[in-house]
DNA sequence: TATGAATGAGTTTTCATTCAT
DNA sequence: GATGAATGAAAACTCATTCAT
């Protein structure tokens, strides 16, 4: 909603025909997701997020389901850092500084993405289409971590010596882990996890 | 929960005023959170998986909201090893064999289990006493863990040396992240990554 | 609604828990379906004629087809003169006279039975339970009409040779008839109609 | 309905302004009144069954009502054999071979037909303008037969001596009633009831 | 004490109609 | 002229809670 979108007007100014209106929709799902649960989302809560008429719903998703699925697929899938990863191979990223970086970013640690992907994870047991196109975006993320990983390994000596896969799985999940138990637990020093995690990468 | 259950046959012949009741109702109540999801569990269905008159529900909870925290705190806490983390202290028990054991075991894996600990975690940014309760429970995991690290580091020179509650803050985490990311996606190894961290935790 | 239920009040103090409470949306359904056909009964206005909440309609009845379905059966089935067609054998009753009075009597010509009756004919067409049970009615009214031509022919030699099943299914087709065409055209003589049918069936 | 069809490819080369999109809404119309019911009909559908864009409804229709009553007349004025029954006086047409051919003809026969003329006999209860016509159609139908009948009584002196009109009125009846009993209950033998009205008006 | 019938607020969904383009 | 996106009123249905028995 207060993403950098300079030339937004001109989009709004085609009028909520466009694909402007069921963006909106999906933004003010997703928000609602993180807040609320996803059970809990009220389509007219959504249409009134999105400040448009509750017919908008109807007229642009199937119905809740598809509206919910949708929401969450574009939030994570915007979120996956897939490039980010192994983008800069010239030189090569630290493994340690960029798993930092990931777990401490922006983006990772907005409360409607952690949210919605928790959701929607736990979701996914029951939605045969979510389940796949999830499992699909976690595997190229861990595939990329994997072979980020793997660089780490054949160029820097000090890098354990462990299957890559498993590292990348481990590591892939140590995020969801730890964003899961802070949202709990204040006193939860994820400060502190990070360097024990950090301690184990490098030595 | 805490009642002697030793007159149980006495006290469960009188119908659904004894405690034998609201503990089928608990059950109940866990399994369709983990199946259906927090939001989506009826009353209905409760009492009917229960085997149980619907009016059984309103009988021993003031409500769905206190039904749903109680049956999540009652299966969360039942499945918590608080004790078996730190309990033989005469043998100090292989931290790694022991993560090893939880990520594997029978009680961690039962998809009630986690399927109602992952739901309870969500939930519990919106129900105050459930994050409360969970946060006090994960406090204590988290001690009890903490303990056996330092444990093992006074003990055993092949120690990583890092923060014990810093490690022990990962390590809580990697269970539930694992877990999660088991749920969705068939293909991740999880065997693969335990290996990994066993690899971490030893070198 | 006004039928003789002296006893009503016995039923109607146990409350509208008992039967009374689904009978009463039978008859407020079947009195809306003849007033505003049967696509247009809105399930609202059922409860408001019948005095009741909206919730009893989907508290009784699983949803609004059920509702009709079984509104326009219990309608029909009690308009059918099963019984009264073949009844005294004793005095083998004339079959034109019969005939006469079924088109004429109160119970047929009631507006609510015969709009019922059309809209359920209608209906039976694209719901297989109305469609069978509707059949089984009307092939039980067939033959009990063609024993009762078969009767009049053995004992009175003035009836027409002709095969009493396929007598049977004319005279029943053309009351449906008459009431059909009746309903639009108030210029049409359903009397001169049914002397018409005398005189044929005379001689 | 009665414009010239001679320019029709210059008319329908103009899009759904011509006279050719207006008759192809009331042809979708009156096959979906009889597919799924007067009170089923949906505009939207209407459209795509006749291949045109939604618009087109309201374009060419003031609403809903308009475009049901106008398709149930247009398909019930084409099938009544007005001319047909009084045709050719010269040869005076036997009675029942008319009648036999009517109730057996491949367009009084048809579904569509058969479904939007029920259909909208039990409407034109709720709908004066439709009532109106119908029963100006179907006076004029009785008219033709009244004619016949009278016709086959001072030529043939084999017919039953009865009220032309009252007779009249009774086989138009037993048309539609046939028609109505035959949707609905397979095992019956329509050719055995025309049979019998045959074996009925010929001694 | 224990039950389940009853209630009605709240939710999703449908869809005719409007109207800007 | 023609279109189809947009709207919102109205519908069916769900379901937690209440309460008489």
């Amino acid at each position: 909603m207060d993403k950098p979108d300079g030339q937004d007007t001109a989009a709004s100014r085609r009028g909520p025909g466009s694909e402007q209106t069921r963006v909106r929709l999906l933004r003010a799902a997703a928000e609602l997701i993180a807040e609320q649960g996803w059970g809990a989302v009220r389509t007219r809560a959504v249409a009134e997020r999105a400040g448009l008429p509750h017919g908008a719903v109807s007229y642009h998703f199937r119905g809740k389901q598809e509206l919910l699925t949708e929401a969450a697929l574009y939030t994570v899938a915007r979120a996956v850092p897939l490039e980010g990863l192994v983008g800069e191979q010239g030189t090569p990223p630290d493994l340690v500084e960029l798993i930092e970086g990931w777990l401490t970013g922006a983006e990772t640690t907005d409360p409607v993405v952690t949210g919605v992907g928790m959701e929607a994870m736990l979701q996914a047991e029951r939605d045969p289409v979510l389940r796949r196109r999830l499992a699909e975006l976690m595997g190229r993320y861990r595939a990329a971590m994997t072979d980020l990983v793997a660089n780490s390994q054949r160029r820097r000596t000090t890098m354990v010596r462990t299957d890559p896969a498993g590292l990348a799985a481990l590591l892939a999940a140590i995020g969801d882990g730890l964003f899961l138990h802070a949202r709990i637990d204040p006193e939860l020093d994820t400060e502190a996890a990070i360097t024990a995690l950090r301690d184990l990468l490098t030595r």
